[in-house]
DNA sequence: GTGCGTGCGCGAACACCGTTCACCAGCACA
DNA sequence: TGTGCTGGTGAACGGTGTTCGCGCACGCAC
């Protein structure tokens, strides 16, 4: 059996090692530099063998999207254990930071991600470890009550129930990663406020990546702390320096 | 000289086909359908003929990204048409509106224009006419008073030269399409809240066209509406609808 | 009217791409 | 000892961007 688990431990090694270097290919050489013949003239084998680990380009490209996924999750949550566990609005800060910088960093790698139509998963929509990391620092916030809810009344009546849908997946993906999140703190204000944080974070983000600010920012990084600075303000999150 | 003129006549007019079959091809077979061999195939010449018209082919869709951009401006402004000369706020939500409404209408245009890095215009920043159209929106809403600027303490010191650079170009720009904007109806707070605004409307539309929300939202154009009403109220815009 | 220059399109070619297929070496296992 | 599976190869097909030399037709000068 130990000859089988050392097959299949290389099998899954040249795996991992064909999508670093899938990964390497596109930071250095853009979108387009990453190819079924330069990934594997990097690796000292041909086109055709790539084809025994993934049904086509594009089922690699996609395996590619879910690795960086996880990378940024990792690269987060590692971020996070420099933060105090009761420090709830410094976590915040943290991954917004964090994203940023990413992003800013691997601007390839998030246009590919989070700038492809119809790319990255599929509409059932199970959340991402990115996306995880995001919503469990969420969940940390409305655990220590420590947002300004908007009342339900001052969400527009014809989202509650996208809102609703929303919060029950989300508390039962916490209960998976065994993170219990009671529904009466979680009111439906606060899934829209999630909402809003989210395109103001994004939107702040990629307009940096993809240099479309109606003017050229000198100082992107600042630029960013007052939207951070000015969110948390907005959403009532107590904040500490 | 009219037959030199005909002769560049023809030539203007098969180098807007081209354009034109490019981006036809861009909306029915996505990005990676646009392709020298096929829109020659379309316009029943081969692709070396091409290269009469344009450097290469990345050449080629840099103009027809600045064409997108001149036909959204087009739509915006005949969208704008419909207002009222004063009803400034209504001119606002009219541009939001439609830029939504153009991104969902043509995803494979915005993602292409908007969401690519280093793609679109260089970085002098000559503003695009889609820029323009908003620009000229917010020159009308500051001439009209009709907004509630923070004060320029609340800019954070460290923007503040962007901002103001910002609205030198921006007022220069206005100039030559013949709109005096006095630079004290211009606070450098106004160029602030400018910018925040873009961030949340290209926030916005850009997670609905790369279905990028957290969860599913079953009525986008609601959750539009009510991040742009909500926007409209915390700039101080006088909206009467 | 004849010649000429120039601009535009063509066909062939090159290198590269994703993908398929037949084939083969090596290994586990009966 | 043979057998079947796994992972790799090389050739091939149709597609891509791009280059180059040829040729045709037209406008203009003599």
């Amino acid at each position: 059996m130990t000859q089988a688990e050392r097959r299949d431990r290389s099998r899954v090694d040249t795996d991992r090692s064909i999508r670093t270097v899938a990964r390497t290919l596109l930071v250095s050489r853009g979108r387009q530099g990453v190819t079924l013949r330069a990934i594997a003239r990097e690796m000292g084998i041909t086109a055709p063998a790539l084809y025994r680990y993934y049904d086509s380009f594009e089922d690699l490209i996609r395996h590619v999207c879910t690795d960086i996924c996880a990378d940024l999750a990792a690269e987060l949550t590692a971020g996070l254990t420099a933060v105090p566990d009761e420090d709830t609005p410094g976590q915040v800060f943290a991954v917004c930071r964090g994203f940023r910088a990413w992003a800013v960093r691997h601007p390839q790698e998030f246009s590919l991600v989070f700038a492809t139509p119809a790319a990255g998963l599929p509409a059932d929509c199970a959340p991402d470890p990115f996306g995880q990391v995001f919503l469990t620092v969420a969940a940390r916030v409305l655990a220590a009550r420590q947002l300004a809810v908007p009342a339900e009344a001052d969400v527009p009546e014809q989202l509650r129930a996208d809102l609703a849908e929303f919060r029950t997946t989300l508390i039962n993906t916490l209960a998976e990663t065994g993170i219990d999140l009671p529904e009466h703190l979680f009111p439906l204000g606060a899934a829209y406020t999630m909402l809003r944080f989210w395109v103001r974070l994004y939107g702040q983000v990629a307009l940096e990546v993809f240099g479309r600010f109606p003017a050229p920012v000198s100082a992107p990084e600042l630029l960013f702390e007052s939207m951070v600075a000015e969110l948390a303000a907005e959403i009532g999150l107590t904040a500490r320096r």
